[in-house]
DNA sequence: CCAATAAGTAACCATTAGGTTACTTATTTA
DNA sequence: TAAATAAGTAACCTAATGGTTACTTATTGG
């Protein structure tokens, strides 16, 4: 994957409506864009966008037949990029990792103290 | 990770300065910004915006010291989703290896013929 | 003190994203 | 064949992105 493609994935990964319809997808392999619908707070049309985002992105496969789409869920691109963060940052998690059990569970990151030394000017 | 912060943090991924930005902030922990300005071609308020992402996403920390501000990769949410996925798409992944190492090879995925069986009308 | 330096703000601009309604086309099926 | 249905296009709107220049602080070092 390029840098092109890698920002067009992680755009169409950026919006929890298009999540939301990957899961979907995932989880009724052949669907249409009709019957998802109705799981939606949108119109048809931006559902369409969304759709066409994450058909851009590869992340979902379309094969038209007659008048519908059935659409399939393709994870290549979510494994490529998890494949590459297992390479690119194995020992920075290994050491990082009471950093990471903290952030669990306290939903926030330890370090992030901006130390206003400068308070009284 | 609730969805907004995932949102946000996909968001961050989604630009190659913003991407090229962590990395050399991992690779140089503790530098400023001033010093990574060299490496990219945009105005350093530029930067400074892609930089302000990153912060939003919690991706990188800031511990602002005297007129310097020392920056640090926070691999945490990356490790976060990449958890997620693993857990997600086990299943699936085991299921499309073939096909994953054909997209790998070809840069392309198979399964996107869109089969135009509609051409006389 | 004062000049150099690192960072931060404000205001602006062009393009893209995310959504809408209205209309069109293609395919089934009663 | 005609109505219902699934999908697609066009045009529009608002807000957010990604960038700029000009100016302002705040801190440091000579």
């Amino acid at each position: 994957m390029n840098e092109q493609q890698l920002d067009t994935v992680f755009l169409a990964l950026a919006n929890s409506s298009r999540r939301q319809l990957m899961d979907l997808i995932a989880a009724r392999p052949g669907c249409t864009l009709s019957q998802l619908l109705t799981e939606f707070d949108i119109s048809r049309i931006g559902l369409m966008k969304h759709l066409q985002v994450l058909l851009d992105a590869d992340l979902v496969i379309a094969h038209k037949q007659g008048r519908e789409r059935p659409l399939y869920l393709n994870a290549v691109p979510l494994q490529l990029i998890h494949e590459r963060w297992s390479e690119q940052y194995r020992d920075f998690w290994a050491s990082q990792l009471t950093r990471l059990k903290y952030a669990v569970e306290s939903q926030a990151v330890p370090a992030k103290i901006t130390t206003k030394t400068k308070d009284k000017a």
